[in-house]
DNA sequence: GTAGGGTTAG
C-alpha cells in the first residue's frame, strides 16, 4: 500500500494492474483507481477487466460492475468485457451484452468485436446465431479480416456446414495457420479426411496447432498408422502431441505403444498420466493402472478429475478393498468437485464392486440427484454380493422416480433375479423391458429369462420364448433350455432342443453329454446309445476337464 | 503515448 499511495501516474498504476494474482490485488488496485479519480480512465478499465478475466472466471461479474461505472465506455472496453463473456458467461448472456453495446451511441462494432462473438456461438454449435453474427460482419464491413474470416470458417467447420466453411475460406483475400486450420478442422469433423489431408500439405506454413490437429484426426478416425508416420514426421513436438497420440494407442488397447511412447516422452503432463492409467484400467490391467498412478504420486504430479475417476475404475476392477478405502480418503481430502455426477457414480460402482455396500449406500443417497449410471452401480452392486432382493427393490425405485432404463440396466436387474431365483420378478422386469420400455431383448437377456425360467422347471415357457428367435444368436439360451430339462427329467422337451442344438452347434460336446444324460435318467439305454454313436460317427470326443497350465 | 481478436488433447 504504502508503494501504491507514492504512485501517481496513471502509467504505474497500471503496472500495478499488471502484476496483480489475485482477487485480494486487484481489489487493491480497484480501491486505488478509485481514490485517484481513475475510474473513467479507459486503458485503467480495460485491463482491470482483462486481469480479472485471466485470474478466474468467477470475476467476470466484478469486471461487469467496474464497467458499468464507466460513463462513456470506449470501443476497447466494450470489446474487452465482451470477449469475457464470450469465454466464460453463456452464448445468451454474450449475445445481450453485444445487444447493449450496438444500442450504445458512442461505439460502433469492429472487427476486433466479432471473433470473440463467433467463438462463444462455435462452442456451443450454435449455427442459426452464428448466421445471425455473419450477416452483421458483413453489415459492418469486417469480412475481409483474417480473425473474422478464421472465427467464420471454425464456426462453420464445427457446425458440420463444410459448404459455408470452404466459401468463406475461399473467398478471404489472406489466410494464415489458425485459418488453414480451422478449415482442416471442418473436414476431419464430417469425417473426410483425404480432403483434410490435402490442405495440410497444401497450407504454406504449418505450426504446432496445424500438425496436432491432423494427427488428431487420424487417431480418432483409428488410423494409428497414418497418426505416426505424421509424429515422426512432426519437428517440434508439443506435450499435446505425445498427450494425443498416447491416448490413441492407449483406447485402441495396445499399451504396449501407449507406454513405450509415454516412456520417450520429454515431460509427462497430466494428460498422458491419465491417459496411461486409464488405457490400463480399461483394458483389463487394473494392477498396472495402480501402479502407474503410484508412479505418479511419487513424480509429485496431483491427480485430478480423470485420474481419479480410471483409478476408481481400476480399483473396482481389482476388487481391492484397502485400495478403494484409501482412494475415499483421497478424494474427501483433495480439491475435485465431488457433485459431479460420472464422479459420485465411479465412487459408488468403487464401493459397491469391492463389496463396500454400506459405504457404497451412504455415498449413493448423498447425491442429489441419482442418474441411471449410480442406480445400476448400485443395484449391481447389491446383486454381486447377494442382496437381489434389494436390488429389486431399488430397481423399482429408480422406475419410480421415472428414470428410463436402457438394455444394460435390464441385463444387469434380470441378472440380479437370475441368480437369486426371483422368477415372477425376473418375468415381469422381462415383460416390463419389452412392453413398457419398447426395447427388443437381447442376447443376454433372454439367456437371463431362460435360464431363471428353466431352474424354476417351467421349461415349456421358456420354450416358447426361445422357439420365435433366430438360434444362431441365441445358442447359449438354448444350451441353459437344454441344461433345465436335464435338471427336471424332461425327456421329449430334451429331445427337442437338443436337436435344434445339434443342427447349429455339432461339434459341441456338452450337448450330446446332456441329451445322453437326460436318457439314461429315464433309462432309455437305447437311446443313450444312440447319443454316443452319433458322436462317434461325427468324431466328437467328451472333453475332460483340463487345463493348458 | 498508452490497450483488444481466431485454431489442438483426456
Amino acid at each position: 500500500m504504502t508503494m501504491m499511495r507514492s504512485s501517481s501516474s496513471s502509467s504505474s498504476t497500471l503496472s500495478l494492474l499488471k502484476s496483480c494474482k489475485t482477487l485480494r490485488n486487484l481489489e487493491q488496485v480497484h480501491a486505488l483507481i478509485i481514490r485517484k479519480g481513475s475510474e473513467q480512465d479507459h486503458v485503467l478499465v480495460t485491463e482491470f477487466i482483462s486481469i480479472c478475466n485471466s485470474i478466474s472466471p468467477k470475476h467476470v461479474t466484478y469486471a461487469s460492475t467496474v464497467f458499468d461505472r464507466v460513463l462513456q465506455p470506449n470501443i476497447y472496453l466494450w470489446n474487452n468485457l465482451l470477449k469475457c463473456h464470450c469465454t466464460h458467461s453463456s452464448m445468451a448472456t454474450s449475445i445481450n451484452f453485444f445487444k447493449r453495446m450496438k444500442q450504445s451511441c458512442y461505439v460502433a462494432a469492429d472487427k476486433y468485436t466479432f471473433p470473440s462473438l463467433v467463438k462463444a456461438c462455435s462452442r456451443v454449435l450454435a449455427l442459426r446465431e452464428g448466421q445471425v453474427v455473419h450477416g452483421l460482419i458483413v453489415k459492418y464491413g469486417t469480412e475481409f479480416d483474417v480473425f473474422v474470416g478464421s472465427s467464420l470458417v471454425d464456426l462453420y467447420g464445427k457446425c458440420g456446414e463444410i459448404v459455408n466453411a470452404r466459401k468463406v475460406f475461399d473467398e478471404m483475400l489472406v489466410r494464415n495457420e489458425v485459418t488453414w486450420t480451422s478449415m482442416i478442422v471442418g473436414y476431419l469433423k464430417i469425417g473426410d479426411h483425404l480432403e483434410a489431408k490435402k490442405l495440410f500439405d497444401e497450407m504454406p506454413q504449418r505450426n504446432v496447432f496445424s500438425w496436432n490437429v491432423m494427427i488428431n484426426g487420424f487417431v480418432k478416425s483409428g488410423d494409428l498408422v497414418s497418426a505416426r508416420v505424421l509424429f515422426d514426421e512432426m519437428p517440434d513436438k508439443s506435450m499435446v502431441t505425445f498427450d494425443t497420440l498416447i491416448d490413441g494407442y492407449a483406447k485402441s488397447g495396445d499399451m504396449v505403444s501407449a507406454r513405450s511412447l509415454f516412456d520417450q516422452s520429454p515431460e509427462k503432463d497430466i494428460v498422458s498420466w491419465s491417459a496411461l492409467i486409464s488405457g490400463y484400467a480399461q483394458n483389463g490391467q487394473p494392477k498396472e493402472a495402480v501402479k502407474v498412478f503410484n508412479d505418479m504420486l511419487s513424480r509429485n504430479v496431483k491427480p485430478d478429475e480423470y485420474v481419479m475417476v480410471s483409478l476408481m475404475s481400476a480399483s473396482a476392477q481389482a476388487g481391492d478393498w484397502e485400495l478403494a478405502k484409501w482412494v475415499d480418503y483421497y478424494l474427501s481430502e483433495c480439491s475435485i468437485d465431488l457433485g459431479q455426477n460420472h464422479i459420485a457414480a465411479a465412487r459408488v460402482d468403487m464401493h459397491a464392486k469391492c463389496g463396500n455396500l454400506e459405504r457404497a449406500a451412504t455415498l449413493f443417497e448423498k447425491m442429489p440427484t441419482r442418474d441411471l449410471i449410480s442406480y445400476c452401480s448400485m443395484i449391481q452392486g447389491l446383486s454381486v454380493h447377494g442382496h437381489a432382493v434389494r436390488a429389486v427393490a431399488l430397481f423399482q425405485r429408480m422406475l419410480a422416480e421415472g428414470l428410463t432404463p436402457d438394455y444394460a440396466a435390464f441385463t444387469i436387474i434380470l441378472s440380479a433375479c437370475s441368480h437369486a431365483d426371483l422368477v415372477d420378478e425376473g418375468c415381469h422386469f422381462f415383460d416390463c423391458m419389452i412392453n413398457e420400455y419398447s426395447l427388443a431383448p437381447l442376447t443376454d437377456h433372454y439367456a437371463c429369462i431362460v435360464s431363471l425360467l428353466g431352474r424354476a422347471g417351467r421349461l415349456k415357457e421358456a420354450y416358447d420364448i426361445l422357439k420365435e428367435l433366430p438360434m444362431e444368436l441365441h445358442a447359449g439360451a438354448w444350451g441353459s433350455l437344454l441344461w433345465a430339462c436335464r435338471v427336471h427329467g424332461d425327456v421329449s422337451l430334451g429331445k427337442e432342443v437338443a436337436g435344434r442344438l445339434f443342427k447349429i452347434e455339432p461339434q459341441n460336446a456338452a450337448n450330446y453329454v446332456l441329451l445322453s444324460d437326460i436318457y439314461a435318467a429315464s433309462n432309455q439305454w437305447s437311446d443313450v446309445n444312440d447319443v454316443r454313436n452319433q458322436m462317434n460317427e461325427k468324431g466328437i470326443r467328451k472333453l475332460r476337464g483340463c487345463s493348458w497350465l
